[in-house]
DNA sequence: GTCTATATGCTGATAGAC
DNA sequence: GTCTATCAGCATATAGAC
């Protein structure tokens, strides 16, 4: 029965044009535009206003995006297969989409690292999950602890690199071979691990 | 005996904003005070404005930030050596100057990429022939064309994403991790060659 | 080529009726 | 909680004297 709340919706909009737009390039008009919403209601909602509501939509988009990672690895018996698979399944992604960030986080953390402190602490806070979180999954699968960081710190960088040089190239070409460089530094962790 | 002529400042002045503030967070007031030159010498230069201004500042940062790779790989006799070295040189200076990028492009790529279709395509040649340089250059060094293409994209990408991280996070250990990916990926490379 | 003054529209944010 | 009307300030861009 949940019908969608205006707070919901608002929040909603707001990752979709951080994700196109980023932050700067974002007007709380259009947010309010996109999400059917007056004026009045996204400052009821959100008292502290755009940084607020981006603040929420970050984190919510962190949420969903950290979550990617086991639903794309756990198909796969074997992580060294696990890996590509996952850079090919964004590459298809990207393009059938095109174009466009499936996580505003890594568009709006570039942008905004110098010049708004808050919304900063927010992106490091929802990477340093994904960072946590990895660690664990890997761990779960069966690397040590530091072989794990080691992995998803390499993955998440490369990911998030890929991602900016496919969508600027219009080419799946950097997330494909971003997918063969993690498999291979898998490869070569696992190997030392034996 | 030649002064610093306007045109040139304007274009320093908007280089530094991009990598700080990103294309829609920096106004061309800004840019006008930082270089000290009015509003109408502004559009003299650039009568099609802050884009066409960002656009050659992008171009100018392209090209000297594409020298760099020469100019970090060449002390190194290996190259297994270099790739993690010149990671390592990168961090250092994130770090020194107060964690702002060395590079406006991959700041500005990500936010810009679905908004401003003409930045989007200046940004992809700019890229684009960091491939074509890299690969030469990896080629001249004794690596097979695809092997060089393959290294260089993955340097590129992981480079961008770990400066995202590291800048966000406030840490190295994303650069560092990333070099050290880097170094396994060449090492594989290699050994699949002979 | 340089510079000031200004036009026009959009920005984030608020007041107050409903 | 919702919505309209409106504010003051800043955005990009231009006109025209020097």
């Amino acid at each position: 029965m949940s019908t969608t709340g205006t707070r919901e919706r608002l929040v909603t909009a707001t990752i979709e044009l951080l994700r196109t737009r980023g932050y700067s390039g974002t007007s709380v008009k259009q947010i309010s535009a996109a999400a059917n919403a007056p004026m009045g209601s996204l400052y009821h909602h959100f008292p502290g206003g755009k940084p607020e509501l981006a603040a929420a939509a970050l984190r919510d988009a962190g949420v969903a995006y950290g979550q990617l990672i086991p639903l794309l690895l756990d198909p796969y018996a074997d992580l060294r297969e696990a890996l590509p698979a996952a850079f090919t399944t964004a590459a298809e992604q990207i393009e059938q989409t095109g174009w466009i960030n499936m996580c505003p986080v890594g568009t709006v953390a570039g942008e905004i690292a110098d010049a708004e402190p808050e919304l900063r602490a927010v992106a490091a806070e929802i990477i340093a999950s994904w960072i946590e979180d990895g660690t664990a999954y890997f761990t779960g699968r069966g690397l040590p602890e530091d072989t794990a960081r080691e992995l998803i710190l390499g993955t998440l960088t490369a990911l998030e690199g890929a991602f900016v040089l496919s969508r600027t190239l219009r080419s799946t070409e950097p997330l494909h071979a971003a997918g063969r460089a993690m498999s291979a530094r898998l490869s070569q962790l696992t190997v030392r691990d034996r």
